[in-house]
Parts: C-alpha cells; sequence; structure tokens
DNA sequence: CGCTATTTTGAGCCGCGTCAATACGGGTGG
DNA sequence: CCACCCGTATTGACGCGGCTCAAAATAGCG
C-alpha cells in the first residue's frame, strides 16, 4: 500500500532463496541450484508483522504456504468455547498453513509474536512447479512428513518436567541450527503461551522453571535462559529429546 | 513364498483402485478414470495379515506407504524407556507410513488387530507418478495435510469424557463413510488400546463408558457399542466432533 | 510515577492414575 | 458338557500431579 515504488524491488532482489541463508533449512533444502531459481520465481514477499498482528487466520481461504523468514510466528487453534490452543513456535525457515491444504480454508490462525516476515508460496503454483522438478515435489512430501512427526511429538502423554525440559531442548536444537546460541537464548513467547503449547497451566510453567534452576538444569531470568546442564535436561526429557524435532 | 502360480494373477484382478469399492476415501479419490489406471500398475497386494501380525515396525526402511484394505490395523510407538504410544486406528481407505517419508524409515510400528490386508504403494514409484499426474501429486499433499489435522485433534488438551465422545463419534461417522451403520459397531480394539491412544487410562475408559450408558448416550456390552443419543455424545463431546475426521 | 500485563508464589482441591480385587468370557482339554 | 485357565474388563479405594483461585512481586510503558 504505502511502499514506494523502488520497495518491491529491494524486495525481490533480498529474497532470493537462491541466496538465502535459511535455504539450507527450508523449502529449498536439498534442491539443486537451477531448481532453487525457479522457485525464486513464485516466491513472494509480504511486508513485515509486527507483533500481535495475524498472517492468516483460522476460516481464511488457503491460497499459499509461508516460510517464516525472521522473527517468531505462533499458531493456534481456537475451539467452539472459545479457548484458545497453541499449535506450534515457527522459527525462520520453518513453515506455516500445511495443515489447510486438505480442507483448502485454514484451520489455524498465525500471528507474529515479534516482528517478523514471510515468504509466500502460492500454492497452485508451487503444486505446478513441484510436478516439474521431482525434488521439489520430494520436498513438500517430506516437509509435511515432518509436521505429522511434530505433532505426534505433542500429543504424547508426558509429565510436565518432560514436556518443558524437551520444550526447552527443542528451542536450543532449533536456535543451533539457525547460527544462534543453543545455550543462551530468549524465550520470544509468553509463559502463558508456552504453558497452553504444552498444555499445561501457566503457574506449572512458573514452578518447573524454578524447579530446574534450583536443580541447576537452567538459569533464568524472565524471558532470558541459559541451559547449563544439557544431559540432565535430556535426562529429564526422557523420550522427548529427538534432535529431528529441529 | 508359498503362492501359487495363479495366487499372484488373481490378487492383481482382484487389486485395481479403478474397481475398489473404496476407492472414493482412499487415494484415487476425486482422480480422473485414467489416472486412476496409472495407479493399478504401481499398487500391489500382500497377503492377509492375522491379528497381530506386523506390516511393518519401527525402524525398518521406508520403501512404501499402505493404504488398509480389510480390517483394522493400530499404529503406535514405543518410547526409550518401553512404553507403548498408540498413535491411531486405521480403518479400510486410511493410510499408514505418512510419517515415515521424512526420516526416510519408519517411526512407529503397524500391526492388524483382526485379520486384514492392505494394498503397498512403492513410496519411489509413487513420486515418479505423481510427477506426471498432478492429479495425484494434489491428492498425496491433501492426504498428508489431513494426517496433520487428526493429530492436532488427538494432541488438543480435553477432558476424560471429550476425548471418550469424540472417539466414538469419530468412529461413527468413519464407519457410516464406509457403508457400515453409524449407530452400532464393534470396538475392534482392546480397551488398553483405546486409553493409550486418548492417553487415559484403562480403568477410566470403563468408568467412563458405564457412566455414558448410565445417562442414556449410549448401549455397551464388551466391544459392542450402540450410540442411542448421537447429539448428547456431540454436546459432551465439545470441540472434538469434527466431522472432517472422518 | 502510576497503570497494566506478566510472572511468581501459596493454598486447596479435583480429575485421573495407580493399585488391588473381582467378574466375565472365550478357548482348551478332559 | 463341564472344569479350568488366562486375558480382558469392571469396580472400588486411595494418592498425586497439575489445575484453580487468590494475591503479591516485577517489569514494561506512557
Amino acid at each position: 500500500m504505502s511502499q514506494t515504488l523502488e520497495q518491491p524491488h529491494l524486495d525481490q532482489l533480498r529474497n532470493l532463496c537462491s541466496t538465502c541463508s535459511l535455504s539450507r533449512l527450508c523449502v529449498p533444502m536439498g534442491l539443486a541450484e537451477a531448481d532453487v531459481e525457479q522457485l525464486d520465481n513464485i516466491v513472494q514477499q509480504g511486508r513485515p508483522l509486527r507483533a500481535g498482528e495475524h498472517l492468516f487466520r483460522a476460516d481464511d481461504p488457503f491460497n499459499a504456504i509461508y516460510a517464516v523468514r525472521s522473527g517468531c510466528f505462533k499458531s493456534y487453534i481456537v475451539d467452539s468455547e472459545g479457548h484458545e490452543q497453541v499449535l506450534g513456535f515457527h522459527l525462520p525457515g520453518e513453515l506455516l498453513g500445511l495443515d489447510a491444504i486438505y480442507p483448502e480454508h485454514h484451520r489455524c490462525s498465525a500471528v507474529a509474536l515479534d516482528t517478523g516476515s514471510v515468504c509466500t508460496l502460492p500454492y497452485s503454483q508451487l503444486t505446478q512447479l513441484a510436478a516439474r522438478v521431482p525434488g521439489l515435489q520430494s520436498q513438500i512430501f517430506r516437509l509435511l512428513s515432518k509436521d505429522i512427526s511434530n505433532y505426534v511429538e505433542l500429543a504424547a502423554d508426558h509429565t510436565a518436567d518432560e514436556r518443558l525440559a524437551g520444550f526447552l531442548l527443542s528451542l536450543s536444537a532449533r536456535f543451533r541450527r539457525r547460527g544462534y546460541s543453543a545455550t543462551r537464548f530468549r524465550l520470544i513467547m509468553p509463559r502463558r503461551d508456552i504453558a497452553n503449547y504444552l498444555r499445561l497451566a501457566t503457574e506449572t510453567i512458573s514452578r518447573v522453571l524454578a524447579r530446574f534452576q534450583h536443580n541447576g538444569l537452567i538459569q533464568v531470568e524472565r524471558r532470558d535462559v541459559e541451559l547449563l546442564d544439557l544431559d540432565g535436561l535430556r535426562r529429564t526429557a526422557g523420550s522427548l529429546h529427538i534432535e529431528s524435532l529441529s
């Protein structure tokens, strides 16, 4: 809307998968260089979103899937009683909107937790390209399959300690792959969202974090955490420390 | 192994998607007739499995996805402490093994709950065909996306009553689509598996079923159930009565 | 410096799990 | 046909993990 004439051009330049540092963990992962250039032709960049702005909402028509470019997004559903249910937190290189393919409309909403931007992949163009580029087709299959595994983890039956330790380890691995510290990072999301995501109460998050700190597993100050004992956290997480979640 | 020479030929004939009554809710759903015939060329039929026999096990190499042809299958994972976690029950027309695409090996095991058979779709042939048949590619995207929604439901935070009512309604809708009664059916799986799937204790299943019966919602006798008050069950299920689960 | 949202901490309680005993049913062999 | 056995299901007693309710502490912000 209020963009200058140069703006789209600059975005275009900045927005090439070919030159994107996230490409090794996003859609272009493993694709041949020539194939990535084909992707560049259909990827669109929107304006950055500020914290609290929605990327899409439940029941919106499904037109595209999104790849997080910067910032952190939260996806969630609101059930018939109005209760929010957080489905995931999405870091740069991760995808949003995959569950909308089948019903052809969005089932969940996606909102920016801080300032962030996404790449838009128009679905019809993406499927057409995937039919011509076998590597891309396989990659989309893989990404969809990976998403299933994420939800399987979430659906598993675990104690509060296991869930929270697994959550911290998951964030740790994901930050590490993105070039950030695996042991010191900031929890972008409020306690309330962590609790909701892990199907626990906010108070339980506070208490378990306090206990982890007391036991020397972590150092936590508001939203800044430092993981002091990764092995201890892994033992606490039990079966929830699967690296593939990153 | 011990098949006669005629056996494979007979299987081949019986096994055509083109003539399969399940095709409207399986992989061929919505495909053009010519495309379904292409599918016929790659679909393989294995011998029937008896109750307790495994279709695949966790860590098996991933070669194919499977479509249930008859019977009921259970998929589950076993965590590092040896605890079983049921991921789903799979009726005719439903798929198995989708979560194995990304890691290229099976993450869960699949076992027959009663005598049943599956169609085998070799993955490399399936992807090659999907690249040539746009409708098939879209259909696989849809099926993967649908699987995500199933696990989202499972991961949601619900009471024992909601979970069990939602489970009964899900079975009801799935049986109905397959031409069976939506109100009278047999629970193929033992209480223990239902409990594990719903992340509850076996005793809780018994108690809640007994209470549902006392409240006139259902009539239950061992594994035979009759749903007496569908609306009451829907109200009990709360947000877990989404038909798309079928 | 007050206002508000977030986080922490405490007290009490409840749903569901655990443990244990009993009932049921289907198969097997005499 | 019955006696026996064993896996499945039911029922009861009890305890605990995590939720609810309430209030205080802390941080961010105009």
